[in-house]
DNA sequence: GGTCTGCAGCTTTTT
DNA sequence: GCTGCAGACC
């Protein structure tokens, strides 16, 4: 293609704007359904086609691997060749590439493995441990996440030790943080955050790997720039140092991963850190019906925190959204399924469907009343299929194939199927691994014979050796090695012997892995080994299992579903507390991303949008009564069709306080309610004091006074 | 060393 | 209401 076969009229002028300015810093705020996307499509297309850039130099991140692979397959299409060695994924999967050519800078060799949340969490138990920490009075979980909110900063251990400051950073946080990555560097493993980290501070210390890199790619692109982290941000600025050529395109409007540590300062002050960014604006809509985005942008326009900026579109006006008062969850799955049955019957396919929810355990009373209706569904997130134990435990088994330094994997299933390897053989190999200087698996592979355990346990360490052994004489083919394992360990009899109801999945789970590993097979017929099925699985998001083409309807939260969009959207779960979250009233800016999320579920709505929201819930167990979301008195009265059911007359005896009520508390003070759980007498209440923050009273024992 | 039971924490979102 | 863990018991 020449300049001149380029589709520049697939584009329209702003648009083309953003493909054509390749080079320099270029900011593209796109907002919602305005086609952002297409512009980095076109853009990489016109690199390649008109400008003779080589796939391999250039960098392009998106924000799920599913995401990347379209964007791969489109770029084909327009070029009309297949392209192999463009540097396009997840930051994650970037990274992880770059990482394994450039291990040893790190400590790592190429083989390590990659450990998830749960991973982390058992790793940092372990730690605990080890230091003699109290695992009952702190959490691992929360250990974990302020580990990884560092890491998110780029604050490894050394930097943290100056700078700590509480007890609890001192005493606890530190030592555990340092203790955590020396296991991780022992076990040859990185966790999520490590891969970026890592990556950035291989780049800050060692000016000639940084120097290779940056000069390789001449052009970088990022999509979904509003959600990236301090990390990734530097990451982008040492690998745009030597050309320069760095394109991000966002949306503020859209940035709702500020708990993960996403910093939408990153999209205002790009222009500050970038000098001369040449700033492109997409304000027009291609998505929705006029009245879907109206909606929108009455709702989001209450945030302080954002570029000023108005969607417009051309599309037509479109019938008005629905807004649905329920009596309570069920009933409001019973009044989508019954609205979906109506949408299927008219002939439309059940992809063109979605109902989406704020936290995964909403799912739930969709599916059973989908699956006792017979409507075809599938829901994205949640437990994914790679999250199950099962899965997880063969996976362990796969990554000791490849990395027999990984001590988490080895402790995970040393003893599943049981073997006779409990915490004192283990404790023992564990001596014996650390005074030879040897990880668990290499010492009880060499010295098995020298450890004082008993012979059972002896048997079952060279039992688990031997089927390490020979997965590993067929890890150049992943089906092999995985079907090998699971022979040998026997995990389907342990599975079969159990003989409880969930027995029988678990082993349809085994197989479903199996039949993954085959595909996996045929797929990467050039090498489909285990250490690149690994690299792959490990890095998989709840949105790369989603199969947007299967007859279904999909369920799924409003996380989830950023970058999608639905011809037929149902919003569910609208009610103060929940969406937004009652954490959110504590300040603002939790409030304003809240009602980006709003802002970004409503905006995946294509044609019809219904809202709906119950007026009493059942949450971990107890009734609960909210009001409507805050967000939709947001929304001016005549941009709704509204339908409310009468709340059954119940005996609610005087509850007089609701959620957001200001109170008076003769100790705490003032404050406002922002949960309710139960009711009555009986119900325990959250308050958020003006001086005290939050407290959970119970209104049995407490006075509270309504004011 | 393996199995059972009771209890704690949990449900905000995810690479 | 459920899950996963720790401790007790066999």
């Amino acid at each position: 293609m020449s300049k001149r076969d380029f589709p520049y009229s697939d584009l329209n002028p702003e648009q083309l704007d953003g493909v054509i300015k390749t080079d320099g810093p270029v900011l593209v705020l796109a907002g919602a359904g305005s086609g952002k996307t297409r512009v980095l499509t076109y853009k990489i297309a016109y690199l390649i086609d008109v400008y003779g850039i080589k796939p391999e130099n250039i960098f392009a991140t998106t924000f799920t691997n599913k995401a990347a692979e379209e964007m791969k397959n489109r770029v084909e299409k327009l070029v009309g060749k297949n392209i192999h060695e463009l540097w396009i994924g997840t930051f994650h999967s970037l990274c992880g590439r770059i990482l394994r050519t450039e291990s040893t800078h790190i400590g790592l060799s190429q083989n390590f493995s990659i450990y998830d949340e749960e991973d982390s969490v058992r790793a940092i138990r372990h730690v605990m441990e080890n230091l003699g920490f109290d695992r009952s009075r702190v959490n691992p979980r929360m250990l974990a996440s302020k580990i990884s909110s560092l890491k998110e900063k780029l604050i490894t251990p050394e930097y943290f030790t100056p700078i700590a400051k509480s007890g609890f950073e001192l005493e606890l946080l530190l030592p555990l943080y340092k203790e955590y990555q020396k296991l991780l560097l022992k076990s040859n493993a990185v966790d999520f955050d490590d891969m970026i980290m890592y990556v950035v501070l291989l780049f800050k210390s060692e000016p000639d790997i940084e120097y290779k890199w940056s000069s390789r790619f001449k052009y970088i692109l990022v999509d979904e720039f509003q959600d990236t982290n301090l990390a990734q941000y530097e990451l982008i600025k040492h690998l745009s140092k030597v050309n320069g050529n760095i394109t991000v395109v966002g949306d503020d409007d859209q940035s709702i991963y500020g708990w993960r540590g996403a910093e939408i300062r990153n999209i205002l002050n790009f222009p500050i850190d970038f000098k001369n960014t040449k700033i492109v604006k997409l304000e027009k809509n291609y998505r929705s019906t006029k009245r879907i985005l109206e909606l929108a942008n009455c709702v989001i326009k209450n945030n302080k925190l954002r570029h000023e900026k108005v969607l417009w579109c051309d599309n037509e006006v479109g019938q008005k959204p629905v807004l649905k008062r329920c009596l309570n969850e069920i009933d409001e799955a019973i009044e989508i399924a019954d609205e979906v049955e109506r949408i299927l019957d008219e002939g439309i396919e059940p992809n063109k469907l979605a109902i989406l929810y704020r936290t995964n355990a909403q799912s739930r009373v969709f599916e059973e009343e989908f699956k006792r209706r017979g409507i075809p569904y599938q829901v994205v997130g949640g437990i994914s299929f790679y999250e199950r134990a099962e899965i997880k435990d063969m996976l362990a088994y796969l990554r000791l194939v490849v990395n027999p330094k990984d001590d988490i994997s080895f402790r995970r299933i040393a003893n599943i199927p049981a073997r006779g390897i409990g915490k004192s053989s283990l404790d023992k190999l564990s001596n014996e691994a650390s005074l030879k200087g040897l990880s668990l698996y290499e010492s009880a592979k060499i010295h098995c014979d020298n450890i004082p355990i008993s012979a059972s346990a002896k048997k079952g360490l060279a039992n688990l050796v031997n089927i390490i052994e020979e997965a590993k004489r067929c890890a150049h083919n992943v089906y092999e090695a995985l079907k090998n394992i699971v022979d040998n360990t026997g995990y389907i009899k342990m599975l079969e012997a159990e003989r409880i109801a969930e027995s029988e999945d678990r082993i349809g789970n085994i197989y479903e892995l199996l039949s993954s590993a085959y595909s996996f097979v045929n797929s990467h017929a050039d090498a489909p080994s285990v250490e690149r099925y690994l690299s792959e699985v490990s890095l998989l998001t709840s949105v790369d299992l989603w199969e947007p083409d299967a007859q279904r309807v999909s369920l799924m939260t409003v996380h989830s579903a950023k970058g999608l969009e639905f011809e037929y959207l149902f919003v569910s779960g609208l009610e103060d507390g929940l969406f937004p979250l009652a954490d959110a009233y504590i300040d603002v800016e939790k409030l304003e991303e809240e009602r980006r999320l709003f802002y970004v579920a409503t905006t995946r709505a294509k044609k019809i949008l219904h809202l709906s929201y119950a007026l009493s819930r059942r949450r971990h167990g107890e009734q609960t009564f909210s009001l409507p979301s805050k967000f939709i008195l947001e929304i001016p009265k005549e941009l709704l069709y509204e339908e409310k059911k009468e709340p059954e007359p119940q005996s609610e005896d005087n509850f007089q306080i609701s959620i957001n009520s200001m109170v008076y508390h003769s100790y705490f003070g003032r404050g406002k309610v922002i949960e309710i759980r139960g009711y009555g007498k009986n119900a325990i209440v959250t308050v958020y004091f003006e001086e005290y923050g939050i407290v959970k009273l119970s209104l049995a024992h407490t006075q509270l006074e309504v004011l």
